[in-house]
DNA sequence: ACGGGCGCTCTTGTATGCAAGATCGTTGAC
DNA sequence: GTCAACGATCTTGCATACAAGAGCGCCCGT
């Protein structure tokens, strides 16, 4: 995926309009001006409807033919979905992982947790987030099929802003980093079984305590 | 999913161009020149381009700027964890499926099988794909999460050519309606983990005779 | 003869121009 | 007053034009 330092600027584009719909700068159905966005980045309308295509696929965005880009966000149900599918991939990454796993990969998962521990105790949402990351990553990376760990990356991406809303949630964080103990612990015993129902358990969390706020908050509509 | 039926010619471009990429029209690591393909299809040089950069998100062309398009094979290691992936999709599909699916459903899932048998029995590769594709769609579709289920189709579409291989091999439509007929039985006992391993095993069997081809003839290069 | 630097050409990336479909307001008929 | 059809306008989709990087070969120096 490292492809040198170049980016055109159509893939600039599609990252800064996909920060922006992740970010949720544009509500639901908004349609995607192809003039005003290229007036917005300084560039001609061909960039951007270039961007477009390649969010298309992302499902960010719905190209309705000659009616113009929309974006796309997911609805509560949706979110849930996609959760479910994370929680099992992640589960596979570590199955998978569990039974050919070395000592330096293990530590390394352990001295990201450490970080996220750090993170944790200042309070830093953000650096626990950054840190977190980094321990995912690593796990899908530990999965050894790299296809695999592609699909999970992607799809994190994707759950990005609504992982980032849980950890605001009081005692989260806590939780979060004695889960990643749980998941090391069982992939130091060479348990793929134990270690993809931690790691499934750790992520549907998520999926189930937005469930919760859904409820409390019930401003969004499903589809 | 389904958008009315107009479809620009880009998207039309991009399905004709993926499809000859995944007949293996093009060897891997070919360049796709703009002007040839333009050409080809008698357009211009934008919407093949608009192409390009939604096959780069399929993983199918890798966009090096500047450089051009280069069609991406994947070797054999890529695509046995393709498959491995796809397994554990659709397994979690049918246990999910397994919990909820309904009579009309399954009695769908056997309706397909039973095209495939009859497919099988006429000896008719072609109609026994269809049937089989069949059969694999009403499964994801009954995990009962969407998502999932466009995850799953995705990767099914991606692997297709490699499956159709797979349907040449002496003996293989008999063992895979056998398997099918277990995936069923296992899904009408709500049997969610007999139902997962089913189709795990289904799925996996395919990966598996690849390698065993592989060996046979190990013409290709891992990466 | 061999290697490095320079420039030519080809290709990509972006801008602009143009035609056709979609949207919306208006107008006319009932 | 309501509804439908029509047309003006706006937007997309595509074609073409232009600029700049990449590749390649040639030439020159050693």
């Amino acid at each position: 995926m490292v492809r040198g330092m170049e980016q055109k600027r159509s893939e600039t584009i599609a990252d800064a309009v996909e920060e922006m719909i992740l970010s949720g700068a544009f509500a639901d159905g908004a349609r995607l001006d192809e003039v005003t966005l290229a007036g917005r980045f300084g560039v001609s309308r061909t960039p951007v409807r270039e961007a477009m295509q390649r969010l298309s696929l992302s499902g960010l965005v719905e190209l309705r033919p000659r009616r113009g880009a929309f974006v796309r966000q997911p609805g509560p149900i949706e979110m849930l979905e996609m959760f479910e599918v994370m929680a099992e991939l992640e589960g596979v990454c570590a199955r998978l992982g569990a039974s050919r796993i070395e000592d330096g990969a293990l530590n390394a998962l352990e001295a990201a947790n450490a970080a996220c521990a750090i993170a944790a105790e200042a309070g830093d949402a953000d650096a626990y987030y950054r840190a977190n990351e980094g321990f995912h990553h690593r796990l899908y990376a530990e999965s050894g099929n790299r296809f695999l760990a592609g699909e999970a990356l992607r799809l994190h991406r994707r759950l990005q802003p609504y992982r980032r809303l849980q950890l605001r949630l009081r005692g989260r964080m806590a939780q979060s980093l004695a889960e990643h103990a749980a998941i090391v612990a069982a992939l130091r015993a060479g348990d793929g079984d134990r270690a993809a129902k931690a790691v499934y358990d750790h992520v549907a969390v998520q999926g189930e305590k937005f469930r919760r706020l859904m409820r409390t908050f019930p401003n969004d509509d499903a589809a």
